[in-house]
DNA sequence: CATGAATGAGACTTCATTCAT
DNA sequence: TATGAATGAAGTCTCATTCAT
């Protein structure tokens, strides 16, 4: 019943990102994303069941791509410390190049509520083990401490990093993110490596 | 016209706390929590201004005491790293012996629209000062490195406690949190550590 | 959560059956009805659940309150073929008096969904009830051919006198309905009669 | 415009007797009359007006067929009361083969609005004539009695005999409808007989 | 003849807030 | 102080119909 491809699917969705980003969650309504997207409202629903479908659709997208981009990225890179400070570059590059983006993923889609948190748990859930692997990689190569376990060391990292990004949304102030990248990856290359030493941010 | 003192006060305030935590920021109408606190729907507004008022009310009461608290037990320790020990330490316990608060402030309040989230930032902000009060000690000191912006080190610090309660409020097994404090402190420490050593959990 | 009764409930029932008969079941917006009752929209909703439940309480009330009446009258009579002539003239002089109502009784909502219908089948069965204890009473009494089953009984019986009733409604020609009461009387009264024979309509 | 004959438009139209007897009135979507009779939405526009003349030129064709089939049975017969016999018996015996379109005629339709009704109106008036045709025919020979108008004795003639249509559909249980025939004419016989007496059921 | 993607009008219901008592 | 009945604004979604292909 809902077409899940296609021009109007992709329109939609970055119509979605743009209104959310602007007007925030609570007034985003559909009205205002069809014209966005150059569509009749009824369009929005002969591509999504209903509007909640619009933002677990926009989440699962725009995180299923990064999350893939990411994992071809940290393969392609050996060295533990060097995946680390790929994955948080790439993290807060891809929120830098997007500010709609980053609003609507770091601010207005946590004001959403149970159904739709649920929903995007999936896609985030990616991102986790994505995060957990790298970590892994680094245990059993050597470099990273084994005395914390996977999951805590995945919630530090990605709770340093979601909040280095949200502070940066919030902010007026028009500071870079990508200047943070550099501190945060000798923060967290300290944390989880065995001797607290460390390659420099190697990008 | 607002009273913002007395036991009703107070009431309203656990109640909203309560209602919100069973039901759920989208689904705690103004009435329910004037039926669990006792009182006619019209008496809230003798209390506080608008429902909004309630809940950033409930925020900076709650925020308000722990940070108080917190900062009284800060400042009664001298090693720095014995300050952080105790602030992991206590921000989790908090959480942990109210879960109801826990749900409010970990999810529920984050659902709520911007001028809420606006609001809510001061109470935060004295936290936020807490925590960078804590590490610029730990600066001057010797014992924590000087590489770092006092508010990027904040930001990392509060980030990765507060996604490792979030993933705790949000998980189904019933774990416990404070056996998370001392592997957190491990982690933090390092990465703050001048040399990557630093003292075992103090407490 | 519902009140049923009071002044404003009786309004709210008295305007529904007015907009819907002078703007037919599926141009009746709640709107209208909270308007001719002289009532915020809100306010419908304090005494019913929704839309729904004002038609099927109009409904009930109204035929409860016909049917008690029946009820009461006919135990007054003994005369079998009295009882049905007293029956056939309450129910044409009821929906006489009141063209809204039997506008909204013989043809608006007969428009209305599967819900209604089957909410509105009790009252009805109340009504069937009695016509089935008039017919019954008489084959007791031996004024009525017993070779016939109540049930059956009934179904001419109602459909008669509904039919009758319908077509009076619909009509543009404005004819008495009353003043069918007596040759539907003979018609029906024969039909039922032992004997082929039967008092003449005595009211 | 509106090509009014071909396989299609039957195939239309039963497509349209077997969805709406299978999802009622109201859940009764062009779309899902397309699919069912195999074309696209857009082709039902090639044969007929709107939905609404779809549902109106179903009635027709259904009630014509009815009509003028009993029109030339009954013609054949000379007896009033066998005339009447055979009315009744055609006319339940051709709800009880297809409860499809009983479904449709006694319950479904009816649901319908104003202008519908408005034009089923006429074909039921060919119904409505051929029934007084028939009375008229047994007044003037001196069977039926002439002390009641022929309208009233068409409705209550239709009416009885439709409610125990309606009753039979609606009826959760399995029962035979045709085995009512017998019984309805004993009543309605009597009922229109001249002096109480009537032959017996002829068929 | 046939298709089916696109259109866009229209209404029920919730709930924060007020104010007469 | 306290009550709670009344208010009324605001948004999602369905589906009959069209028209370019």
């Amino acid at each position: 019943m809902a077409k899940r491809t296609g021009d109007k699917y992709r329109n939609i969705i970055e119509a979605a990102v743009k209104v959310i980003a602007e007007n925030g969650y609570h007034n985003s309504q559909v009205s205002k994303i069809a014209k966005e997207a150059g569509v009749a409202d009824g369009t929005i629903y002969l591509y999504f069941r209903n509007k909640e479908d619009v933002l677990i659709s926009l989440f699962k997208v725009k995180m299923g791509e990064f999350t893939s981009l990411a994992q071809k990225e940290l393969d392609a890179i050996q060295n533990p410390f060097a995946k680390l400070a790929k994955l948080i570059g790439m993290h807060l590059t891809r929120l830098e190049n997007d500010r709609h983006l980053a609003l609507v993923l770091q601010i207005q889609l946590r004001q959403s509520d149970a159904s739709i948190r649920n929903a995007i748990a999936e896609p985030l859930k990616d991102y986790s083990r994505l995060i957990e692997g790298m970590v892994s990689h680094g245990q059993n190569e050597g470099s990273f401490r084994k005395d914390i376990g996977l999951k805590l060391a995945r919630q530090i990292l990605f709770g340093a990093i979601d909040e280095v990004a949200t502070s940066w949304v919030l902010s007026s102030k028009n500071y870079s993110l990508s200047a943070q990248i550099e501190p945060i990856y000798r923060v967290l290359a300290k944390a989880l490596s065995t001797d607290g030493r460390h390659p420099d941010y190697p990008f």
